[in-house]
DNA sequence: GTAGGTATCTTGTGATACAAGATACCGTGT
DNA sequence: ACACGGTATCTTGTATCACAAGATACCTAC
């Protein structure tokens, strides 16, 4: 998969899933990873992104056998963001498919 | 526009107008700004690492009032990069799509 | 106490888009 | 001759982001 198309789509992806249910950060490698590769070395330090920016808190719970999980809740600023950024990948989306359709309005 | 969206797009789309027809790089930066925002900056890096990949080959032609142009052609190498290419980002979109709109495999 | 699974986090590297500006060619007006 | 504006190409420095690899830590079972 290229690895330069997730370039800013993986931070929709996560606050998209997150929408759906709180997640730990392993648990949204899994889950994400059914439909697109991602990483643990890119998912925390996107998780700590989207803490600074307000769109996500977190908070601790125990978990059985293993070091305890830090989930992530989307903020009311988060769910905004949600929507505003997954509108923008869908006409960005439309775009790329327009061109590479050769719908080139009429070009001479 | 999100900027980190275009990584790794605006290259297939350079390469899916010139499946189009022959263009110098002027011309394919207001082609492609008819759908997507791309300068000039971005357009002759991106060509000349098209043609070191031996996806397009070049020639010069007059132009009728302003620098001579160059025109890029795909070669047959570049015809089958595009289209594999474009094949990839349609699998990559439906991907993040379908993550986006909630179908997570009946996620527990 | 050591091995293995779960989970979080950090560091260094690579790819690429962009703004800003340098360079150059040409026709027109003066 | 010379300056100007439009056309066109190219370079440099900066920012962003994904990743591999590894460090850290917690817990259970042996």
């Amino acid at each position: 998969m290229n690895i330069q198309f997730k370039k800013g789509v993986l931070e929709i992806c996560v606050l998209s899933v997150l929408a759906y249910k709180d997640c730990y950060g392993y648990e949204l490698v899994n889950e994400i990873s059914k439909r697109i590769d991602i990483s643990e070395g890119t998912i925390y330090p996107l998780l700590h992104r989207l803490k600074d920016e307000g769109y996500v808190t977190t908070y601790l719970q125990e978990s059985a056998g293993g070091a305890p999980r830090k989930y992530y809740r989307l903020t009311d600023s988060g769910r905004k963001e949600e929507h505003e950024r997954k509108e923008e990948w869908m006409r960005f989306a439309a775009s790329v498919n327009a061109l590479l359709e050769r719908k080139n309005d009429a070009a001479e």
